[in-house]
DNA sequence: TAAGTAAAAATGGTGACTGTTTAAGTTTTA
DNA sequence: TAAAACTTAAACAGTCACCATTTTTACTTA
């Protein structure tokens, strides 16, 4: 049984549109360039297709819901910045444009644990790792 | 065994004046002078201290917190309001500065009889009342 | 050193808004 | 013309903004 290669190329060719200008906004919600998180609307403008399609369309192509790469992006940020114990969790928060209750609710949603909680599970294992080296 | 009077004095003296504070706001929005509903922030505000830390207090002091002696406020002022027949719901939703639909939520709440329930259960023991005086 | 205070973080609740899903339809294209 | 691409509406589920409270940590001062 022969599938024909073209078949459903729209589909993936709207996921990796998606996924690039994600990446790009991303990049711009770090670097201060942009101050509001995009929504499913405002990529689906960019696409140029309804905002349900986007939905659907992603949710075919690669089985998750735009939702959740975005999601996957935003704790594998949030970890990296936590990681850097002077930067106070309110203020990762605000730059992942979250208040404060809301990102550790969405931290721990995610992650399992709090972000205060990830932070030291992080330092200790960087000191425990450390003494294993010195020993 | 003798209780030092002095200790804890100043917990007190913040309830109080949280109290005051209350007191009059209530008297600003039923005149009319104050057309928006004081946060704890606000009162915090006021007396000084941190909000986190008048929340804090009060529960020490009181054994409640701020919110729980504003809820019991209005909740007393809503009652008498009620009792005068003329005045639409939606009218005394709007001096408490709620919007008609929380008023009857919060209402229902706390007094478990939504604001018409309530009017009606008041005039109907008023003429329960006035049967047994005339016969 | 107990009491007072401040602040950060976590937690809980709520109304408004957003995202996803489903179902039904229309347009496009191979 | 049938499959694929797309739109729309409606139901619902989940998230966000905002506020209050609680917990924890830490600093100050009488």
């Amino acid at each position: 049984m022969k599938i024909p290669q073209k078949f459903f190329a729209r589909r993936h060719e709207i996921a990796a549109d998606y996924l690039k200008e994600l990446d790009k906004h991303l990049d711009d919600i770090l670097s201060g360039r942009a101050t509001e998180m995009f929504e499913v609307r405002d990529f689906a403008e960019l696409i140029h297709v309804h905002p349900t399609h986007l939905s659907n369309t992603i949710k075919a192509a690669t089985g998750h819901s735009p939702c959740y790469f975005f999601e996957e992006r935003l704790m594998e940020i949030a970890r990296t910045m936590l990681q850097n114990v002077n930067m106070p969790i309110a203020e990762i928060a605000r730059i992942l444009t979250y208040d404060p209750s809301n990102f550790t609710k969405f931290f721990k949603h995610f992650g399992g644990q709090t972000p205060k909680q990830y932070r030291e599970a992080y330092f200790e294992s960087l000191v425990a790792n450390k003494e294993i080296v010195n020993t």
